[in-house]
RNA sequence: GUGGCUGUAGCUCAGUUGGUUAGAGCGCCAGAUUGUGGAUCUGGAAGUCGCGGGUUCAAGUCCCGUCAGUCACCCCA
């Protein structure tokens, strides 16, 4: 006896079984059929790349979370940890030949070597889609937009998208003050719905060093609640004086406004004046999405505007902005909520393989079907008929089509549906269309 | 990366103060039914008790380590 080796996977990596694989081919479909609706192009860039490209962008945590090696060249490289970076790269490596403004969307696994937990892996998918080259509003209220029309055409009806600009925020830090400790007031002020205000308010003075009138203040800026338009018209006396804070709320209500005009539902966006987060490259719009079935999974879209993508990588300024959804917490939230189709087959249609001699009629009938658009599959072996229904059963084939010498002599099938139940006699001349109804009603 | 909880058959779990051959339900396979699934009945296969080490006459059970899952911190999709 050899020693057998485990079966296992790494942490935080994991396997896809059939069904919620092709719920997750689906809703990547999903995703590039809104992307390109909306005039994004595709494009794709390397898993690998060398790390100094990647070391910096995303703050001192991403650094720690990079999966980072030596390759076979002795070369220094690292997986990417988001789309993002490398998209900044390829821009400025490619500008010349993409001119501005330009619209992509790149589907790409990414790596994190972080903790995991339900909705956080090591790694996942992203489906980016950005704007770059302008910083027209425009394209911070169309972001908004897709954002919306992706999870609609996922089949979400509940969710809500929250948004936000960081110039409010940075423009009333800077009235106060307190503009040097932006990071460490926006990472406590984000605690805001989890700790409650006064332990944000503590935590603004004893670990960011704020004043306590600071923080109230602060406080009292983040806690507005009401429509976006009420919160918009309390924001404005708070932030007079303040050319970026009044730049933030001008924009946010030309969001709010052109949003709602495109028909938008209002309970789907709302401005939430606490919302901080992002990478730290994030300077104008911020976006976050969460699912009111399942929040505690975290934001399945996020997103913002940048001033500056690629300033790393060229002089030319490229500002931008963009959001992520994210399909393995997204994936995950659908497990959890028993949204995945059990269905384990793609095909509707099995065709039972009974009898032996007439294999090449069975596989004649499957390339008529595929080639009517109907994804059919031959049951590989000649078995029992109870047999091959009880499989099409489990793995949910919606028709199994039957036919032994009789049906062959006639020119007929036996269309059994499987989940009405019922069976008829069809001859084969009729039998695509009669599929195609059949399958429609579905 | 830090801390808490968890880990027994494919799945959900039981397993008495450590005590002989580790159980159940569901699922799976075969048959009743060699041209008809989901029901029922009968039978069957399937477990390195996550892995490694230690304590003990004896470990699924106690201890340590490790791997994995989960929750919190942190951060984020």
């Amino acid at each position: 006896m050899s020693q057998l080796i485990k079966a296992q996977t790494l942490k935080g990596f994991r396997d896809y079984l059939p069904a919620p694989a092709m719920a997750r081919e689906r809703i990547m479909e999903i995703a590039r059929r809104v992307y390109r609706s909306y005039g994004f192009s595709p494009i794709d860039t390397p898993a690998l790349e060398y790390t100094e490209i990647l070391l910096g962008k995303g703050g001192d945590e991403s650094d720690k979370q990079l999966f980072r090696f030596t390759d076979q060249g002795g070369r220094d490289v690292a997986m990417r940890f988001d789309l993002t970076v490398p998209f900044a790269r390829f821009a400025a490596q490619h500008l010349n030949d993409l001119g501005t403004p330009f619209k992509r969307y790149h589907l790409g696994t990414v790596w994190r070597g972080e903790n995991t937990q339900r909705g956080r892996y090591r790694e996942f998918m992203q489906c980016d889609f950005d704007t770059i080259g302008t910083e027209s509003n425009a394209a911070d209220i169309e972001t908004m937009l897709v954002i919306h029309d992706l999870l609609a055409a996922i089949g979400f009806e509940r969710f809500s998208v929250r948004v936000n600009n960081r110039l409010v925020l940075n423009g009333l830090l800077d009235k106060l003050g307190l503009a040097e400790k932006t990071s460490g007031i926006l990472r406590s002020l984000d605690k805001l719905h989890k700790i409650g205000r006064d332990a944000v308010v503590a935590e603004m003075v004893e670990r960011v060093g704020a004043t306590s009138e600071q923080a109230t203040r602060v406080l009292d800026l983040a806690s507005l609640s009401g429509s976006p338009a009420d919160i918009l018209t309390k924001l404005e006396p708070m932030l007079a004086g303040s050319p970026l804070g009044e730049l933030g709320v001008s924009r946010l209500r030309e969001l709010f406004s052109a949003v709602s005009t495109a028909g938008i539902p209002a309970e789907r966006v709302r401005l939430d004046v606490s919302i901080a987060r992002g990478l730290d490259y994030y300077t104008g719009t911020i976006y976050e999405t969460f699912l009111a079935d399942d929040p505690s999974i975290g934001s399945i879209c996020s997103g913002g505007r940048y001033d500056n993508l690629a300033g790393l990588f060229t002089n030319q300024k490229l500002p931008g902005v963009g959001a992520s959804l994210g399909l393995d917490r997204l994936l995950a939230a659908l497990e959890n909520l028993g949204q995945i189709d059990s269905a384990s087959t793609p095909a509707p249609v099995l065709v039972v393989y009974f009898q032996p001699e007439r294999l090449g009629d069975y596989l004649r009938i499957g390339r008529l079907l595929r080639a009517a658009g109907i994804n059919a599959e031959v049951f590989p072996e000649s078995k029992g008929v109870g047999k091959q229904l009880k499989y099409a059963d489990r793995k949910g084939f919606r028709v199994a089509l039957i036919a032994g010498e009789d049906e062959f002599q006639s020119g007929q099938w036996q269309v059994k549906d499987l989940k009405a139940g019922q069976q008829t006699t069809v001859a084969e001349a009729d039998l695509v269309d009669h599929l195609q109804k059949l399958l429609a009603g579905a």
